[in-house]
DNA sequence: GCTGTTTTGTTCATATCTCAACACATGATC
DNA sequence: GATCATGTGTTGAGATATGAACAAAACAGC
């Protein structure tokens, strides 16, 4: 990774921020270029620097937040199955903010931001399928992820936008051991 | 007032964030140049664009500080003299943790930033000393300002220290009562 | 339709910040 | 005293952000 200059840091952070509370305040379609720039106190030419528009600019944002999770998948990846789940609720509490916002804005039609993490989620689901046991035999992997997945990422928002009433290990382990029965 | 580049503003808040947060946990002159612009997420070069030590910016920082207070004197002077001091202690609690690590920093010997804003409270009392019901007419006015400068700072270190346990118009009221028996 | 207002993208010159490197001082350790 | 590590202050080239201006779009009300 060559480094990032701070202040692109900087800037792609308050981006980040204002975007959320803008997001938590009104629909993303009536949220206008000028607002973020306003929010995040910055120019608003230098969002044109980064990104095409607002939509580019989301889109943007929910990438490195899923490439984010992404990372958290390969670091460790084999662990317990009981624990695994640990480090992600603990990432979902840090990053609530955005995950209770962009999961519950209803930009136009079902959130965009979900259909990106659950398609995510299914794609690391994939190769945890238990194809040996045959539990699953009469079963199509299509099926199981679909499920699997929507329940994962619906008990992700339930928890986030119920105020997190578990704490993250709480949660990890009991999703850990639901999500091994479907697999 | 040329308005000040957006750049520069926030480099300076962050500073001063760095160096009130810094100060809550050591001594100023333990505190290295490189603590603050890693702590204010800044090069360490950009301080010394603006400073020439750390000893110059936290006399700038007092200094602005002392400014804005200077600035709110212009503002109201001349109301009601038990409604003039609200402002000022809602300006405190905002500036709470400013004020209650500079009063209370022992860098070496009592806080440099009494001392100054001792005198900026008592140049503002001066002109407000009673010289004609008589009152004081036995009374010297350094005596009389000493007095009520020093029980004007230390009441405001008490409040702020004590987790200001009155809100702003409480003390406001009851400070402006005081001030005017004593002036 | 037309008109006034807001928002958008883009441009340019300039200001500020960054990063890396440097020489020097300070202080600790041997 | 020599050596090593750490902090300081400075420099230079380059990257990014700023503010201001502009034309074109999008949009509201009439």
């Amino acid at each position: 990774m060559p480094k990032v200059d701070r202040r692109i840091q900087k800037t792609q952070l308050a981006l980040k921020n204002a975007v959320i509370e803008l997001m938590s305040e009104k629909d993303f379609d009536q949220i206008t270029i000028q607002d973020i720039a306003d929010r995040a106190n910055l120019n608003r030419g230098t969002i044109y620097l980064h990104y095409q528009d607002k939509y580019d600019l989301l889109d943007k944002l929910i990438d490195s937040q899923i490439n984010e999770l992404a990372e958290m998948d390969e670091w460790a990846c084999d662990e317990d199955w009981t624990d695994a789940f640990i480090p992600y609720f603990e990432y979902f509490r840090q990053n609530h903010l955005f995950f209770s916002t962009m999961l519950t804005s209803k930009g136009s039609g079902p959130s965009y931001f979900r259909t990106r993490l659950l398609a995510h989620v299914i794609k690391g689901f994939e190769r945890e399928i238990d194809r040996e046991s045959g539990k699953n035999s009469n079963l199509s992997d299509d099926v199981i992820l679909q499920y699997a997945g929507t329940a994962y990422v619906g008990l992700i928002e339930w928890w986030i936008v119920s105020g997190m009433p578990y704490p993250p290990e709480v949660m990890a382990k009991q999703v850990g051991a639901l999500l091994e029965r479907s697999l």
